[in-house]
DNA sequence: TCAAAGGTAGGAAATTTTTCGTACGAAAAA
DNA sequence: TTTTTCGTACGAAAAATTTCCTACCTTTGA
């Protein structure tokens, strides 16, 4: 399913730290991004429990919830979403757009360069 | 500021056709996307002349509307924010995924590597 | 033992976004 | 001229999202 804005949030809590109890999702939301009460926090990750976005361990008290799909793949949907909406699904186009006006480091495009390199290997 | 869901549809249409009226984007919409009523894009359209997302002629009895901003650059911003929230601001992540995983022709891998070696010259 | 701290559940309010009904004016056609 | 068509304005309803209050249960520690 479509994850929502505060939902994502959420969900790269999550990604970046592994599965996580409320209270410590909630915690990084304040301290990362912005002021939220708990029980907010709290309501939101139960839905998203309910709408399978993330699973839920209830076999402790304090529940800890992990994403329902990997990162990769939930990325790549996002990503495949954007590029058909944005840039007619053309991948090319967005990467020109990338590189063209914004101030992308060389280091960051040497990375690719090596990276298209090896796709051809 | 930050287009929603419905106002970003909206602005592709104006970024794809041009300066247009509020009868032309909905029939697009209809055509492209999905149904909606003449009223509920006509009030969408206002709201987005009140945000300043569109500038409206009002010269004529038809209003014609046109994004106050060039599309490269809500495009840029827009692309800019997703990097940053889903890959940390890392470019070439984002790239790697988008070949990593997604099914992108060869032809548009081509592209991207003519593009790159031009940014070097 | 029992108060305090910390957890979940759930309803409801607040906000934002989206949709549409209706009024009304201008233009075009009969 | 009169009717029909096509336009905008505006309010309000509906839906989706976000936030928080409160009740109540479990664990911990004094």
């Amino acid at each position: 399913m479509e994850p929502t804005k505060s939902e994502l949030e959420i969900l790269q809590v999550l990604w970046e730290y592994g599965p996580s109890t409320v209270r410590f999702v909630n915690d990084k939301l304040n301290e990362e991004k912005r002021a939220v009460q708990y029980s907010s926090t709290l309501k939101l990750m139960q839905i998203m429990a309910e709408k399978g976005i993330v699973v839920r361990d209830e076999s402790s008290m304090k529940h800890v919830y992990s994403p329902a799909e990997p990162e990769d793949k939930t990325k790549s949907a996002l990503l495949g979403r954007f590029v058909d909406s944005m840039y007619k699904g053309s991948a090319s186009s967005l990467v020109m757009q990338l590189f063209g006006n914004k101030n992308t480091s060389a280091e960051e495009l040497n990375e690719i360069k090596d990276f298209l390199k090896k796709l051809d290997q």
